[in-house]
DNA sequence: AATCTGGACAACCGCCTGGGT
DNA sequence: TACCCAGGCGGTTGTCCAGAT
């Protein structure tokens, strides 16, 4: 759609702008296979006319499975306040400690409004100190001052997050915790938090080749105190359907040389579904998937059986015909959306965090 | 109903950093 | 040590869309 500036560099002929279902299926389908070690690669071999960094930053910021979608929660956005009062705009950094979200999503986030909910709250803070004949602040001026302005306001609402808040809070502290929602960052007092930080892996680590299975539990590394500690994330309910139909081992995904876009496919892998029609579905998909890579030897048409499309808009929150138009589209309304209240909820916080 | 306006967000660019040679 | 390359990061931009006029 020629967003943005003109091009670096010359990538004549490599395609801009948004990206389109089709090449969204492409990239899934080649990550999911072999993975990411090396983006400038990776468009030439998954058949994609785009350079490494547009591929990356579609996977890190819209495809990656693990991400959350849907509005940031109130505990997300204190967390991203007080982060960004202590931080400044290192977003990758605040990213890490907000599971599920990115940098670019935290940067829009901050900019379309967070900044404008936290100037109120640096007037006020402002006046007070000059009430209090500024006295002992010391943080004028520095992004801290965002920081211990937004925690004072949170108190009423947030405090019972405690340290167990999902939002991240593990990756904050506060030089000066006067306010119940930072008591828990007491144990931090005497940690350097931009060491911390920068010790911090991504919360969401981008999949390394093989891929984990999306919907196996997993853990993440994650900085309290200075050390890192292993996060037990909860199991991610994404539709099995789908993603048995990407993965190519626990479902009838076809094998390798298929996701070679120069390979001839000439079938799937044994398909261990229990019922025909997710067999069928399976078949559906793959079918859709190889025609888009160009494997799918006939020209038959990609209209799927109306008895498979029911079977798949069961688990689909759109129904057929959104399944009929775009099957890709139909992944990211499906699996992620379902994803998203298994990464919220909070109801074992101890499993969650620290 | 048509037009305007501003928010939201995906995507891009350019720079920086770290690893390899 | 210097250079190259790939990956990563932060800033910026263009487009879409919903609400206001």
């Amino acid at each position: 759609m020629g967003r943005g500036r003109a091009p670096c560099c010359a990538k004549v002929g490599l395609n801009r702008g948004s990206w389109t279902p089709q090449e969204d299926m492409r990239l899934i389908a080649y990550i999911q296979k072999h993975g990411h070690t090396n983006w400038r690669a990776l468009p030439k071999q998954a058949g994609l006319l785009r350079c490494g960094k547009s591929c990356r930053l579609r996977w890190i910021n819209y495809l990656r499975p693990d991400l959350k979608r849907g509005n940031f929660t109130a505990e997300e956005e204190e967390t991203i306040i007080r982060l960004h009062g202590l931080l400044g705009n290192k977003w990758s950094k605040i990213a890490a400690c907000l599971p599920g979200r990115t940098d670019n999503e935290i940067k829009n986030v901050w900019n379309t409004h967070l900044k404008k909910k936290v100037a109120p709250r640096e007037k006020q803070k402002a006046g007070a100190a000059d009430k209090n004949d500024g006295a002992a602040s010391g943080d004028a001026g520095t992004p801290a001052t965002a920081a211990s302005s937004s925690a004072s306001s949170s108190t009423t609402t947030h405090n019972s997050s405690g340290g167990n808040d999902n939002s991240g809070d593990q990756c904050g502290t506060s030089r000066e915790p006067d306010d119940a929602i930072d008591v828990y960052l007491l144990r931090l007092e005497d940690i350097d938090v931009s060491d911390m930080l920068v010790d911090a892996p991504p919360a969401a680590q981008p999949c390394q080749a093989p891929m984990l299975s999306p919907c196996s539990s997993s853990s993440l590394t994650t900085c309290v105190g200075g050390v890192e500690e292993l996060i037990e994330l909860p199991v991610i309910e994404i539709e099995p359907e789908i993603w048995s139909l990407i993965h190519g081992e626990s479902a009838g995904a076809p094998d390798a040389s298929c996701v070679d876009a120069t390979a001839p496919c000439t079938g799937t892998t044994a398909v261990s579904s229990t019922s025909e029609a997710e067999e069928a579905a399976n078949d559906w998909w793959l079918e859709n998937l190889e025609k888009e890579l160009g494997l799918w030897g006939p020209a038959e048409d990609t209209q799927a059986h109306p008895d498979l499309l029911d079977h798949i808009a069961s688990f689909s929150p759109l129904g057929a015909l959104e399944l009929e138009r775009d099957p890709v589209s139909t992944y990211f309304q499906t699996a992620p959306a379902v994803a998203e209240p298994e990464l919220l909820v909070v109801d074992e916080p101890s499993a969650v965090l620290l």
